[in-house]
Order: C-alpha cells, then structure tokens, then sequence
DNA sequence: GGTAAAATCATCCTAAAGTATGAGTGAAGT
DNA sequence: ACTTCACTCATACTTTAGGATGATTTTACC
C-alpha cells in the first residue's frame, strides 16, 4: 500500500485550505469590523453559521453510510444459463468452433455435426481440434465438461 | 397539519441556546483576548474548529441516517446433486458401471479409467459398451449427457 | 486493395472408441 | 448344489476420433 492515510484525504484537504482562505480574508477584513461597534458579534455570528454549515457538509461528507445487509435468497434456475462470454473471447473461441462445441456437448458424431452444419468431416475434424487446443482439453468429453464449467455452454 | 416544521426542533432549539452561550461567553471575554496580541486569529480558529465540530454533531443528529443497502444475493445452489438412484436401479446400472460412468463423465478416456480402478482396458471397454445400451446412447459423449439429464450422475 | 482472422476442405496416419462374442471367477441367494 | 449376476478379460474387427500439415476461400476491417 502506497499513500493512503484516509479515502477522504481530498475533504480534509479542502476544509484546510478552506480554513487558510479564511485567515487571510480575516487579516484585511478585521479592522474595518473592529471599528464598527458591536459589530464583533456579528462578524462572530457569520463564523460561527459558517463552519457549522462546513461541519455540515463535512459530516456528510465523512460519515460512512450505514450498511443495511438484505440477504435475498434465490434459487438459481437450471434452465436460465448464463453465458461466460468473458472466458469465451479470452480463449478466442470462434462463433463456428462454439457451434461445434454445443453439438459436441450434445453427444453428436463429428460426422453428424458436419452433417447438420453442411459442411465435411474435415472440417469438423478441424474445429474440434482447435477447440480441444482452447479448452486444453485432450478428448471431447474432456472438452465439453472444461466448457461446463467455464461457463461457455450449458 | 398543525406545528411540525421539523422533527428536530429539539436539536435546533438547542443549538440557538449553545449559540446564545456562547456569546454571552465572549462578551466577558472579549477584551481579554483581544488585548493579546496576535491572540484574535487563536479566538476565531477556536471558534471555527468548535462550530465544525458542532456542525458534525448537528448533522448527525438532523440527518436522516444515510442507509445504503446492499443487497446480498445467496444463490441457493440449484447444482447440489441429488442423485435419481431410481432410474439407476430402474436402467440397471451396477455400481462398477456408475463408477466408469463417473470417471466417463470428467473426460477421462477409457485407458485412463482402466488404470485407475486398476482393470484391463478391455474390461472398461465391456463396461461401457454396457452402460451405452442402457442409457440408449452411441457414444460416450451421448451417455454422459442422458446420466446428466437422468439424474444419474452430477 | 491489402491484411488478418475465420472458415473451409484435403490427405495421411495413429490412437482411441466401440461392437460382437465368448469365457472364467466369485459372491449371493434359493 | 445350482443359478444368477456382476465383474473380469480376451480376441478380432470396424468405426470414429484426433494430430499434423497445407491449401483455398470468405469475411471483415483499415
């Protein structure tokens, strides 16, 4: 850890300089207020309003917020599958190679995936190939399972 | 409505009465610290930090307390496994075979599962010829993915 | 219009998976 | 004792999967 005393370091900072303003307006303002009687009450008055709106404002500033914990329990459903398309991009996984990956997970031949993607068994053969580099996977079923649970299919 | 210009005319009346104090207090004062020199800048210092502080105290108690909720969502895990040992017993799947089906599932390959239930790769191979018949799947891919939607494994 | 990534397909070859069939062994139940 | 069943293993064979490499074509982007 680097500096850091407080994470309000720039209010205090404020209020500091704020106060130094203050003193140096004070210096060429004080005796014109001196002279005018009874004005020292007053001048008193106008400090006093002052910095209870600057305590205030610091207040508000400074306090942390009460936490109010609401633990809200929920079931996760099943169904709702929430794609890690973080992990995904990452392992530079191609909308084709995804395709592939879901039938795979399917339980489909490289065959019947080539032939319900129209393309060859070759090419399959070359997707799935990739994927299993992507996946560090060294099978399918090791591929689909690392899938799982990275989150990129369900 | 009748009189209510604030919740906290308590906090406000008391703050007038310390106010009012507090000039009385200087009026007997006053001339005392004034006659030292270099002594005013001290007076107002002094009155500034005193009014912050009573600044914070006000806000404190006039503010409503600021309440951030933070809502702590616990998922109850839909994935804790409860495992449908009827459609085990019903499809008939012995315990060795649950167990290559297991091993199946986390993408071991067949040589990998021989040798670590310490059986011939062959063995493995009559096991989950087996297992495909009686979770009606072709490929192990396949019969992994019926276990899964049939309960049978996690 | 050039470049980069994605997608396509091929060939050659090896490894693994899956099928079919038969057979030996041990434990549990009748 | 006999039967049943799970478990084991083997041989022979077919199919599918997977690795390595190179090439062509799309697509997208600057």
């Amino acid at each position: 850890m680097g500096f850091q005393i407080s994470r309000y370091n720039k209010e205090i900072i404020l209020y500091g300089i704020s106060l130094a303003l203050l003193f140096v307006l004070l210096r060429f303002l004080e005796f014109r207020f001196l002279i005018i009687s009874h004005s020292f009450e007053l001048y008193v008055g106008a400090i006093a309003v002052l910095f209870t709106v600057l305590g205030i404002w610091l207040a508000k500033k400074l306090t942390s917020p009460k936490v109010e914990m609401r633990i809200v329990e929920r079931f996760i459903d099943g169904s709702a599958f929430i794609m890690n398309r973080r992990e995904a991009a990452n392992r530079k996984i191609s909308k084709r190679e995804l395709e592939v990956l879901q039938l795979m997970a399917q339980g489909m031949s490289n065959k019947e995936i080539a032939e319900s993607l129209f393309v060859s068994l070759n090419t399959i053969k070359t997707h799935s190939s990739n994927l299993f580099e992507k996946l560090e996977a060294k099978r399918r079923t090791q591929a689909v399972e690392n899938a799982k649970k990275l989150r990129i299919i369900s």
